[in-house]
DNA sequence: GTCGATGCAAAGCATTTGCACAGAA
DNA sequence: TTCTGTGCAAATGCTTTGCATCGAC
C-alpha cells in the first residue's frame, strides 16, 4: 500500500527544496523503517539500521524520523508508554483508528461526518482543526463465536 | 459540578481501604487540586500548594496525583506537550478534548453526533464502543488579535 | 571548499526512586 | 512503637543539543 519507492521520490523532494543533504544513513533508514511497517519505535529502527550501519547512534535516528516526518512520509504516534512510534504515511491521508479489545484487531476509519461537527465544534471556539487523535476502543458483539477472538488476559 | 466533599470522601474511603495515612500534605493537595478545577500540570499544583506548604516538593506531588488518581478522584490526561495533566474526576461522565496550538487553552466537549457517528462505525464491524480518546488540535482564527495567544516556540 | 550531516557525549525534561527522618495510627 | 509519608537529591528513560569531524554537493 505504501510504496519506499513513493517515499524515497518525496523525501528527495523534500531535501531538494529545503538544501538538505542525500546521506548514506537517510536512504538506509528510510529503507529499515518501510520494511518494517508497522508502528517503529526508534529504539527498534536503530537496531535494524545498525545491522547495516553500526556505526549510527540514537541522535541520527532521530534527527532523521523527524525528518521524515516533515517530509511527510512518516506519522508520529505517541502511545501510554511514553515513546514515541513512526508509521509509513505518504501525503495527507489520515484516518482514525478503531480498536477490538477482544481480538486487538486494529480497524482504520476516517469520517466526513464526524470530521464535519468536530470543525463546527472548533469553529464556536475561533479555532480550525489542524490535526486530532481520534481512538475508539471497542468489544465484539459476535461474543464467542467471533474466529478472531483472544483468550481473555485476566 | 465536582464537590471536594465528594472527593475527601472517596479519598478518605480509599486510604481507609488500603491502610494508608491522612497527612496534611494529601489534604491540602486535594484541595488545591479541586480549586484549581481543570486539567492542572503537576508544576501548577505544586506551585498553588506550596503558597501554603512552602516545604512541599515534586516527589509528593507525583506520588498524591498518582494515589488519586488509584482512589478514583482525578483522571490523568496525556496531551501532546508531553506533560501529565490530571483533571477532577467522580463517577463515569466522560468528555473530550479541543486544544489551541496557539494559546495552550483546552476546551471540553461531548457531541452526541459524533458518539452516535462511533457507534456506527463500530457496529459495521461487529463492534460496540466501550471507551474513546479523541482531541483535536487546532489553530486560533482570531491570529493576533486573540488575548490569550503565546508567543511562537521559534 | 562550503555547509549540512553524523556520532559521541553531555544536557534537558518529566518522572521515579533510595534513603534518612518525620509523623500518623 | 510501628510503619507509612515526606523531602531531598540522585537516578531514570526518552529525547535533544553542542561540538568536532565527516562527507555530499
Amino acid at each position: 500500500m505504501y510504496s519506499v519507492i513513493e517515499a524515497q521520490r518525496r523525501l528527495g523532494l523534500h531535501m531538494q527544496e529545503h538544501g538538505l543533504k542525500r546521506t548514506r544513513q537517510r536512504d538506509q533508514l528510510l529503507e529499515v523503517f518501510y520494511e518494517f511497517g508497522g508502528h517503529a519505535s526508534v529504539d527498534e529502527v536503530l537496531a535494524r539500521v545498525q545491522l547495516r550501519m553500526p556505526g549510527v547512534g540514537y541522535a541520527t535516528v532521530y534527527r532523521t524520523m523527524k525528518l521524515f516526518v516533515e517530509a511527510g512520509v512518516a506519522h508520529e504516534r505517541k502511545f501510554q508508554d511514553g515513546q514515541a512510534r513512526y508509521e509509513p504515511h505518504l501525503g495527507d491521508e489520515h484516518h482514525d483508528h478503531l480498536i477490538c479489545l477482544d481480538c486487538d484487531r486494529i480497524f482504520e476509519f476516517d469520517d466526513p461526518v464526524i470530521e464535519a461537527r468536530q470543525a463546527e465544534i472548533c469553529s464556536a471556539h475561533h479555532l480550525r482543526p489542524e490535526h486530532h487523535r481520534h481512538e475508539v476502543y471497542a468489544r465484539c458483539t459476535l461474543g464467542a463465536t467471533c474466529v478472531n477472538r483472544k483468550p481473555p488476559t485476566r
